[in-house]
DNA sequence: TTTGACTCTTACGCAACGTCATATCTTTTC
DNA sequence: GAAAAGATATGACGTTGCGTAAGAGTCAAA
C-alpha cells in the first residue's frame, strides 16, 4: 500500500497542504493513517476521494453539500445536479443582464460625459493623427501623452465646448499678441485671464499644489492638441507653442 | 432639507440598517450629520450616493473597489467597467463548462447506473401509473412509497435488468406454488434461494440488521412495483402479496 | 413616567482557505 | 552523533458583506 504525506498528495492533487487540513478539519477527507507524530498519511482511496471532491467543487458545489454527496450513498444525486443546474442557470442570466447593464453604463458615460480617441483627434485623418500623436510623443515623451489624453477624454462633451467658447476672444487677444513681439506683462495678465476661467472647471478643489502641475498639463494639451489652437481651420504650431511656454511661466511664477 | 434617519433610509433604498451602519463603518457611506446621542442622520446627497452604490453593487463590484469609483473622481471607470465586463465574461463561460459537465454526468449517471421515474414505471400509462402508485401509498403510506422509489432509482440498469432474469425461475416455481396452496417450508425453502440470490446485488455489506430490513423492503418493492410480478404482461396483484408475505415471515424468522 | 419604537456599539458567525507564528518531528550533512 | 535543514503539527487571525443577537441608551406618545 502506497502511502503519501500531506505534501505527496498536495502535490499530485493540486491543491494546498492547507486545504489537505481543511478538509480534515471539517470532516471532509481523514488520512488513513495518523503516525505517532500526528503525522497526516494518506493512501490510495484518499487520492481517489480527492479528486470526486475537485470535481464537485469545479461544479462549485460548497464543501458541505460535497459531504454530504460523498458521506451519505443515499444522496440523490440526479436531483443535487439538477438543482444545481438551475441555480447555475439563473447566475448565468443574472451575469447576461450585467453585462448588458455595463454596455448601456459604458455607451452612456462615451456618449455623454466623454470624449472618445477619434473625437480627440476628429477632423484630421488617420495620417494626420498619427504624426500629431508621434511628434507629441517625441517632445513629451510617451506616458506624458498618455496622461493628457487620458485627462482629456475625462472632460465632457459639454465641458470641452464651453471651454473651447469661452476662451475664444482670450484667444483672440493671445494670438494677436503673439505674433507681435508682445510685453510679458501683457501676456501674463490675458494668461492670468484665462486662468481663472479655466478654474470653474475644475471647481475650487485641486486648489494647491495640484494645482500648478494641473494648470502646466493643460498648456502641454494646448501645445499637444491641434484642436485648440486652430485658427480658421488650421493648426497653428508656432501659437501653441507660445501660449504653453506662456503659460508654464505663468504657472511657475504665479502659482504656489 | 430632508434627514433620513437609518431606518427611513434603509427602507427607502430597500437594505437593511445593519448594511448602511456597515457601509459607514468601512467609510463607503457616512450620513451627514451625527446628533447628539450619535444618531446617523443622512441627506438627499446620501440618497443618492446609496443609489449609485446600489447600482455598482447589482453588477458585482465589492465595497472596496465602489469606494474606489465614488471617492475619487480621477477613477478611470471606463477602463474599470471592461476589466469588469471582461471578469464577467470569464466567469459566464466557466459556468458554461460547468453546465456543460453537469450534463455529461447526469446522462452518465442516468444511463449507466441509474433508473428514471419513467422508467420505473415503464409499460403502464401515467393513469395507471397513477392508480399504482396511490394504491402502494394507501396501503404503506406516502414515506415508504419514496423510500422504496429512491431505493429503486439507485440500482444500475444492468443490475436490475440481471436482477429480474436470475429470478425468473425463482419466481416461476413461486408463482405456480402461490395458485396451489403450498406447504409453508416449501415456500421459504425458495424464497430462502431467492434471498441468497439478492445479497449478490447488496455485496457483502449490509450484512447484520439492516438485513431485515432491506430484504422487507425489498418484498414491498415486489408488492408495489408491478414489473416484478408480471406473468405475461400482466400485473398479479395477488402474486405480489403473496410474495410479500414469504418474504417478510422469511425475514422475520430466518435473519437476524 | 412608563412603555414602545428606535438607535447605538460590540462582537460572534459564516465559507474556504491564506498566511503567519510557534513548536515538534524527521532527515540530511558535517 | 550533533547540529542544521526540511516537513509537519496546531493554533489563530484575516478576508468579504453583512446577519443576528446582546446590552444599553434615546425619543415620542400615552
Amino acid at each position: 500500500m502506497k502511502k503519501y504525506s500531506v505534501k505527496d498528495l498536495s502535490k499530485l492533487a493540486g491543491v494546498s497542504v492547507r486545504t489537505l487540513h481543511h478538509y480534515d478539519d471539517i470532516g471532509l477527507l481523514k488520512p488513513a493513517i495518523r503516525t505517532e507524530a500526528k503525522y497526516r498519511l494518506y493512501g490510495e482511496n484518499e487520492l481517489l476521494k480527492l479528486q470526486q471532491i475537485l470535481f464537485y467543487k469545479e461544479l462549485e458545489f460548497t464543501l458541505q453539500e460535497i459531504i454530504d454527496i460523498l458521506e451519505d450513498p443515499d444522496f440523490d444525486l440526479i436531483q443535487a445536479l439538477k438543482n444545481h443546474k438551475r441555480a447555475l442557470k439563473t447566475k448565468q442570466q443574472q451575469i447576461s443582464l450585467m453585462l448588458n447593464t455595463i454596455e448601456k453604463t459604458m455607451s452612456n458615460l462615451k456618449n455623454k460625459t466623454m470624449i472618445t480617441d477619434n473625437e480627440l483627434y476628429e477632423g484630421f485623418s488617420k495620417e494626420e493623427r498619427d504624426e500629431i500623436r508621434n511628434e507629441a510623443i517625441e517632445k513629451y515623451g510617451n506616458n506624458t501623452i498618455k496622461t493628457s489624453e487620458k485627462y482629456l477624454k475625462k472632460l465632457s462633451k459639454e465641458q470641452l465646448e464651453q471651454l473651447k467658447k469661452e476662451q475664444q476672444d482670450i484667444f483672440k487677444n493671445l494670438f494677436r499678441m503673439s505674433s507681435n513681439s508682445p510685453k510679458n506683462e501683457e501676456v501674463q495678465l490675458e494668461i492670468a485671464r484665462h486662468y481663472s476661467n479655466i478654474r470653474k472647471f475644475w471647481g475650487t478643489d485641486g486648489v494647491s499644489d495640484a494645482q500648478k502641475k494641473e494648470y502646466r498639463g493643460l498648456g502641454k494639451l494646448y501645445a499637444e492638441d491641434p484642436r485648440f489652437t486652430l485658427v480658421d481651420g488650421k493648426p497653428q504650431p508656432e501659437f501653441a507653442k507660445f501660449l504653453y511656454d506662456a503659460m508654464r511661466f505663468f504657472a511657475n511664477s504665479q502659482l504656489d
